[in-house]
DNA sequence: CCTAATGTCTCTAGCAGCTAGAGCTTCAAG
DNA sequence: CTTGAAGCTCTAGCTGCTAGAGACATTAGG
């Protein structure tokens, strides 16, 4: 059994947001030990690698739900899994091409500066120019 | 003059946003009317069309307190606005390459899905597995 | 066995950047 | 003159944590 620092440090998820999970009901609440602290199993360990994976691919804590609580039925259909995933695709395919578009014009803005004074600044005038890309 | 709503309008953004601008300091507080209500004239327009625009190029607010303060000193040079922006298209490329490795993963999981049942779901296996990429 | 240093406990509050609501006043159109 | 929209202030909420206070538990060294 592991205490939740051992836990943290298994799984490479800080404390606080170890009990942060438990509290908002992503991780179970572990037994606990007769000092009334946490103890996890090999189960808890994996769950929680699952969370932080998809969280590294940025899923949302409510996707991630939904997830954990359709890995828990083996024998539906995948097909809402795969809706959930491709659903993350394309939020991040958006947010590349939206980023692209900013890392253009941003690279443009910097190139045009003169380097000289505040007043003669490209980057200011551009910024103050109404704006080209659409907000998020 | 511009009540709030037609300056919200004006420059699409929210009548809250433009109070909470104003509450934390980046709009400065402007003129009211005889009942109160706040009034703004053309540079209030332009101050929030900036705000807006480096918002959108994904600025943080404090980054643009600093390039509205740089703004007003025309005299100073721009080698400070410079910087600000630079940073902004070191963290928008990291961004880019980070979201590209989420989007591989994601294409690489969703292609393997078999449709079948969760039992045997690679994107649930996938999000298994001990992560690959560094978390942000 | 005692002590000191960690580790853990709960609870509350804070971060960014807004957004939403309650409950009130003011304004503009008809 | 009335009505409905728009304005006001204030507080609380959202996501996903993170930090701190103050108290108890555990463990390693002497």
């Amino acid at each position: 059994m592991l205490t939740i620092g051992k836990l943290s440090e298994a799984a490479a998820v800080k404390v606080p947001t170890i009990r942060y999970y438990e509290q908002i009901g992503l991780l179970p609440e572990p037994e606990r030990s007769a000092g009334n602290q946490r103890l996890y199993g090999a189960r808890a360990l994996d769950r929680l690698a699952f969370i932080r994976h998809a969280r590294t691919l940025g899923f949302a804590l409510e996707a991630i739900r939904d997830l954990l609580r359709l890995s828990d039925m083996p024998d539906q259909p995948c097909a809402v899994v795969d809706e959930i995933a491709r659903r993350q695709l394309t939020a991040v395919n958006a947010r590349i091409a939206r980023l692209l578009k900013l890392q253009a014009e941003l690279e443009r803005m910097i190139a045009d500066c003169a380097h000289g004074t505040v007043a003669s600044c490209k980057v200011i005038e551009a910024l103050g120019d109404r704006c080209a890309i659409e907000p998020e």
